[in-house]
This record gives C-alpha cells, structure tokens and sequence, in this order.
DNA sequence: CTGTTAGCGCGTTCAC
DNA sequence: GTGAACGCGCTAACAG
C-alpha cells in the first residue's frame, strides 16, 4: 500500500491541505504548533516521501534545474568538475536537483517534455534551444564561468585581476621577457577567457613595458615548436599559460627538449586542477575559484526561482588566488 | 497557451486517448494508418512534448534512471567519467535520462520522491538505502564496474585477464623483479579490483617463479619510498601501477629521486586516462574499455526496465587492451 | 487557522 | 478501431 499524503493526513486526523502546507513549510499560512508537530512526527515515522510527479504536475514547478551549455570535450572536466560539485550540492541544500545535460546545445529535447525550474548555463551564450526554452517556460537562467551582456546573471573569475596578479608575481621575480601559451582546444575559442587572458596579457606587457613576443599566441597548436621558439629565439624567462591543459603541454614539451623548469624557464598556469600540484616541479597556479563559483552561481538562481530577486541581470567576479609551487624561480 | 494532449486531439479530430495510443506506440491497440499518420504529423508541426510530470504519475514510470554510488573523490573521476558518458549516451538513446546522484550513500533522499524506473550502481555494494529503495519500486539495478555477487547484473572490466596480459608484456621484455604499487585511497579499498588486481599479482609471480617482493603492497602509502626500496634495495626492473593516481605517484617519485623511466625502470599501470598519454614518457598502460562498460551497462539496465529479460542476474567482463607506449622497455 | 473543492495532463479502463 | 469517463497524488483557491 502507497503512502500518500491523504493516508498521513487520515491518520494525524487532518485534512490533505494542512498536511501538504506543513510539508511546504507554507508561509502564508499559520499552522498550529501542535498539528504541525503531529504531521512531521508521523512523516518521520512512516518515511513519507511527497510523490515527485503529483507535485510536479499540480505545481507546474519541477524542483529540477538543467546544468547545460557543458561543451563535448575530448578531456576530462577540469575546473568544471568542481564547479559543477559546487552549483549541485547547493542546489540540493536548496531541495533543488540538477540534471547535467550531456547533450549538447539545446536543453535535452529527449528530457522528456520536462519542465525545469532553472537553467545553469555553462556556455555564455546558450544557444538558441536553450534560449527559448528559457523564454517559453519563463525561468531564470545564470551563466556559470562566463558573462552574458547582461542578459542573464552570471558569475565567473576575475581573469584581468588574475592576471595581472600572475604577472606581477613574474615580474617581482625578475621576469621581463614572458611568452603567453594559448588555449590548445578549438572548442574553447568563444569562451570569454580565451580573450580576455590574452588580452589583459598583452595590456599588461604594453604597460609595463614588457616586449611582446611573437611565440605568443591565443592559440596553442604545437607546444614544442612554441617552447623551442620562444627559449631560443626569443629569450624568454617565462611562459604563463592559459590553462592546465596549455601549462601540461608545455611541461611536455620542456622534457622533451630538454629544458628544465624552472631552470631554464619559469612556468606558471591557470587552473589548479589535478595533476598540476603533482607534478615535478609543482605548477605554480592561478586558482580559480570553481566549487565557490558554482555556489554562488547556485544560490543567485535559487533566489530567482523563489521570485525572491526579480531585477535586472547581475555580473559577479570571483578573485583567483595565486599558489605558489615550484614552478617559477627569481632571476 | 500550453499544448496538451487534449489539444493535438481536437486538432486532429479525434480523441486523446488516440493521440496518446499513437505516441507511445501502444501494440496491443491498432490504429487506421491515416490517423497514425495525421497525428504525429500534427505533433511534429506543433513540436508538442508530452508532459513528463503528468505521464509520469499516471504511469508511475519516469523514465529516469539514477546513477549512484559514485564515492567522494578528492580527485576526478578518471574512468569513471567516460563510463559516466557512455551510460548516459546510450540510456538517452533509449529515450531514458539520468540523474547523476552526487550524493553519497542513499539514493537521494532530497530526489524529491522521485520514482526512477532503474538504478545504475557504481558501488559493488549498494548501500542499504539504495537497496531499500530497489526493493520498495521493485526496479531494476546493474552494477557498473563492479560484481555484486549475483544479486544485480553486473559489468566490469577482466582485472585477472589484463592483469595477466600486462606481466605478460613485462615478462616478454626481460623483466624479471617486478613490484606493485596498491591503490593511494581509502575509500577504494572496498573496490573489487583493489583486491583482484593485486591477488592476480601475486598468483601471475608464483606461476612464473618469480620473486614476491617485500615493497609490493595492495595500498601506496608513500610512494617515495616505495620507490626507494624497490630499486635500491629490491633491485626491480619494473613497477606495475595500481591505476593512473598510483602510476603518477611513481613517476613523480621517480622525478624527486632521479631515477629515469625506462632507463632505471620501466613503469606499467592500469587506466588510459589523462594525462598518462602526455606525460614523458608516455605510459603504457592496461585500458579498461570504460565507455563501452557504460553502454553495455546501460543496455542491460534498459532491457531489464522494459522487461524483456527477467531472469537471474548475470555478470560481465570486459576485455582491457594494452596500450604500448614509452614507459616499458625490453632488458 | 483549517477544511472542501476542483483540477494539473496524461493513461487506462470501459463501452461503443 | 475509437471515444468518454475516471483518477494518479498533490496543491491552489476559496470557504468557513
């Protein structure tokens, strides 16, 4: 025999509706301490469980919320992995679940006609299914590790601070002449830090008055041509790297040359993501802030999704720190 | 305005409950072609979705499947990320989603009453309240890289087989004093291969007549000095690595104690998993066909939720493959 | 503060 | 071969 809330509220001798406001813990309606206390005892110790599809269906509110937008990677997850920990477990402190969508760019068509509450994307610029997806069922959406003009909520890194912080670590320790290494994936190119890592990187030699060197590059197509040209031809002291994948390679590419870090060259990264911290020497890293990020971004769409905040779209930047490790030496 | 069942049916002229027949391809009822016809053009045209809350209480099947027993990783999830993918790939082939259960021990109890209609289970042994939930739904579970003692299905990797296979390698190129390096976690002493991997050791070194060496253990510990005493004192021509964590510890050890691979000793271990294939020298490495365990897994957990296979459970094993690259070499 | 009533959108009987 | 009616378990709206 199925417990359903009539049984729960047949036994505390109530009525459905009272049962079902203790369970929503109802603010908008007073319930007596007693009757309040009689329904969550016999929850308790029946083990009731409120049927998911019934209150979904009543409700037209699902509790799900679809984390999407997570590009097809040939790598494993990286920083997204602890983000995505983040944003889920506070989802579920919340009584929200997340479905993470490994399909790609429109919410799950095959999710089965589901409605959900909430949209975590992971790609700034969600693509059209997902918008209007977002649009017909009216929800809140916050963009994860990228910004939206805007349009959504977002929270993502610091990355100018970071680097700039990166920088200014390098350039303390003697550093003038610094090769930037590239993103090594296509699939990453839209993604905002691509850009702007770059870009700040290039402000920065401007400002400081730093030479720009011509190894230096967006894009990281051959790790040891790279490494090769920016050590012996360029001179360089240093290679910044855009993320773990990027700084990996290089470390590659230093064995196989023969070069040895940070003898021969410092080097520092992005991402403090297994196994950087491992490694010999130790990848002196900018950390993003993956598992507080996905928080964050977690607690911003809970507010919007209880109607608790309804205003205009927010930008949140989260400050990266820098660990120091083995990888960078004075000069 | 919400497109419904019921719309569909006035559109098509005729009633819900023919609309819902067509769409889930009910066999027991036949329906005029034209009609089929009309219908699902209509539905194509209209993009309508059947709601998922509402046919899920009627039907009181989510067509959900939850994946759980996935242990708190201090680290990524290796292998298990590709299985992850290929289960999720094939079960939403089928027309299934899943639900990642991030939660520890119990299906999740915030899963908000939800029914999934199938369990996959990462855990060899389901923890009492998954096995309760299980019981109470009456649905099925196969266990995925891990035995179950015939009580689920189950699919894993041939541990004994590859185990045989890679000393076979090493015993083909010279090697003669091999060590184990165990696992580096706790919580993965529970794990079957843990057991297997290293018992097979053993059985492969008594078969052969090899020596049993003092620093070969079921868990590392440290594996400086692990690697300290079995080149030092044991004089090994080859390490065989529990996984990618425990072949990466070795490799860094060897790192801080200047030994070369495969110079000083050559170094073999389980898992094709990044980024033994970017280190220098590239691991050779036994690879479990993670993915394809997933699918297989996902197959099995289909047929079963469908109900076209009822009988007793059954166990299967899949066939890992050498992946030669740089760590080995002949002596 | 609490109970009653009326569906949410489907799938499943039954009749026809 | 098809339609009408009912109800899955719950919550919203309205009484009281």
């Amino acid at each position: 025999m199925k417990l359903t809330l009539k049984g729960i509220a047949r036994e505390c001798g109530v009525s459905p509706a009272t049962v079902s406001r203790v369970l929503r813990n109802d603010e908008s309606f007073r319930v007596s301490p007693e009757i309040r206390e009689k329904v969550l005892e016999t929850v308790r110790r029946t083990g009731y469980q409120p049927d998911f599809a019934a209150r979904s269906l009543r409700s037209s509110k699902s509790r799900m919320v679809c984390i999407c937008g997570l590009k097809s990677m040939p790598h494993p997850l990286g920083v997204y992995s602890s983000m995505i920990d983040g944003t889920v477990s506070e989802l579920q402190s919340h009584g929200y679940e997340a479905l993470l969508d490994f399909s790609s760019n429109s919410v799950n068509e095959s999710a089965y006609g589901m409605k959900f509450d909430g949209i975590i994307s992971l790609d700034s610029d969600p693509s059209e299914g997902v918008q209007s997806y977002i649009r017909r069922n009216d929800i809140p959406c916050v963009v994860l590790s990228g910004s939206s003009e805007k349009k959504f909520d977002s929270v993502s890194a610091d990355d100018p601070a970071a680097l700039a912080t990166a920088m200014d670590f390098l350039y303390s320790r003697g550093h003038r002449r610094v090769a930037y290494a590239g993103t090594m994936f296509d699939h990453q190119q839209d993604h905002i830090c691509v850009e702007e890592r770059f870009e700040c990187f290039n402000k920065y030699l401007l400002n400081k008055n730093m030479d720009r060197l011509d190894v230096s590059r967006k894009t990281l197509y051959d790790a040891v041509e790279f490494l090769h040209g920016a050590i012996v031809r360029e001179k360089v002291s240093a290679v910044l790297a855009f993320d773990h994948f990027s700084g990996l390679e290089v470390y590659r590419a230093a064995m196989l040359l023969g070069f040895k870090i940070p003898e021969d060259f410092s080097l520092i990264s992005f991402n403090d993501v297994y196994p950087v911290a491992r490694l010999v020497p130790a990848f002196t890293v900018m950390a993003v802030p993956a598992e507080e990020m996905g928080k964050l971004a977690a607690r911003r769409l809970v507010l919007r999704m209880k109607g608790e905040i309804s205003g205009a779209a927010e930008e949140f930047r989260l400050t990266e720190s820098l660990i120091v490790r083995d990888s960078v030496k004075s000069i």
